[in-house]
DNA sequence: CTAAGTCTGTACTCGCAGTACAAACATCGT
DNA sequence: ACGATGTTTGTACTGCGAGTACAGACTTAG
């Protein structure tokens, strides 16, 4: 795959909604092609097919999701603050990007089978939550959970189920993202108990 | 669709490691065919294609979810009791046909675009578990959270991420599904707070 | 001002999803 | 026994659309 310039990188994303809505296999290259204003031809010249071009649009936000989740991590505050923070990143830009957001979430098969992917999923999200986990811990803002990958997953996957929730359904009594990252955060912290 | 009878349903189970391998997309109708032992003739005799045997197979795996999650609501115990039950059943049918379940998390996009899955998948996973939220809120063995909706989209999200995450990289430490819905259950029920 | 790389239009191939259809076979009511 | 109705399957086919081939235009830099 050749470097592809920032002009069709952007231009891509007008293909999005399309792809989110009907799914890669519905989608024709043509489509994509036309909705994105790029000749057909200089699609094939960029990448090898369909499959690459939503696997680089994935890289392109997981990317993204990771140094902005990096750049969060790095500042002051407990353990518990910049969880808050990272969380709130992640959220705002899957959500910012909804198209692309919703299907990488609707699509995650697909990131598994692609050992890149994976690679940058897991920085996007479990790194940075794991290791805020392990440190709280340390620094005793969180109680030393026994497993901190299952924290991790437990915020990941709510994190991405509430976005899908708000693909499928639009709920009109959640306003996303300003109120979910903090209502999503207060059940995981504080649980499910009285 | 016609009706599918057992005998052909069951033997398609067949098929389901090569689809959760390498995805729909890539699997030939033809692979399908000759993996379950059935011709394709009389695949089209009770399909119109790929999608719909796939959409067969997560219905079934979910009515079935929705039906013992159901059973496990109807039993005995405080509300916190039912609701570790159903989390247990839930995730012990979606391992125990592990290609069948790590296709339809794989696929989350393709379950939001058929409105008929989605009530499957509400009826299997969220509906069960809100309503035990909203039941242990009233008699105080679960503390009222704003919107029980995020606790049951939290429980959803930890149950299929622990699931994916044991697809993705085979966790030796984890003994699913015996140890995850204990663990899982006390990371989500006490939260990550000390 | 040429060489190397980028971009794009046009025309093509070909694999595979889905169709058509007829013949074999089963089931059942009368 | 027998027609009627539905099931099952083999074989042969059609057509869409992914991906390829390639030539010529256009850009950039040495």
């Amino acid at each position: 795959m050749r470097k592809v310039p920032a002009q069709i990188a952007s231009k891509l994303h007008l293909a999005l909604p399309l792809i989110a809505e009907q799914g890669l296999e519905q989608t024709k290259i043509d489509e994509i092609a036309d909705t994105a204003g790029i000749p057909k031809a200089t699609l094939y010249y960029y990448f090898s097919g369909k499959e690459e071009i939503l696997a680089f649009l994935f890289e392109d936000m997981l990317t993204a999701i990771a140094d902005e989740a990096s750049i969060a991590m790095g500042t002051e505050g407990t353990a518990v603050e910049r969880l808050e923070a990272v969380v709130a990143t992640q959220i705002r830009l899957l959500t910012q990007n909804r198209a692309l957001g919703s299907a990488l979430i609707g699509d995650l098969g697909r990131i598994s089978r692609s050992p890149a992917l994976v690679d940058s999923l897991q920085s996007a999200f479990y790194t940075p939550v794991e290791n805020l986990l392990i440190e709280g811990a340390g620094d005793g803002s969180l109680r030393a959970i026994a497993n901190p990958l299952l924290g991790s997953m437990t915020i990941f996957g709510s994190v991405i189920m509430s976005i899908l929730v708000t693909v499928i359904a639009p709920a009109d009594d959640l306003d996303v993202p300003n109120d979910l990252a903090g209502e999503l955060l207060d059940v995981v912290m504080r649980g499910l108990l009285p």
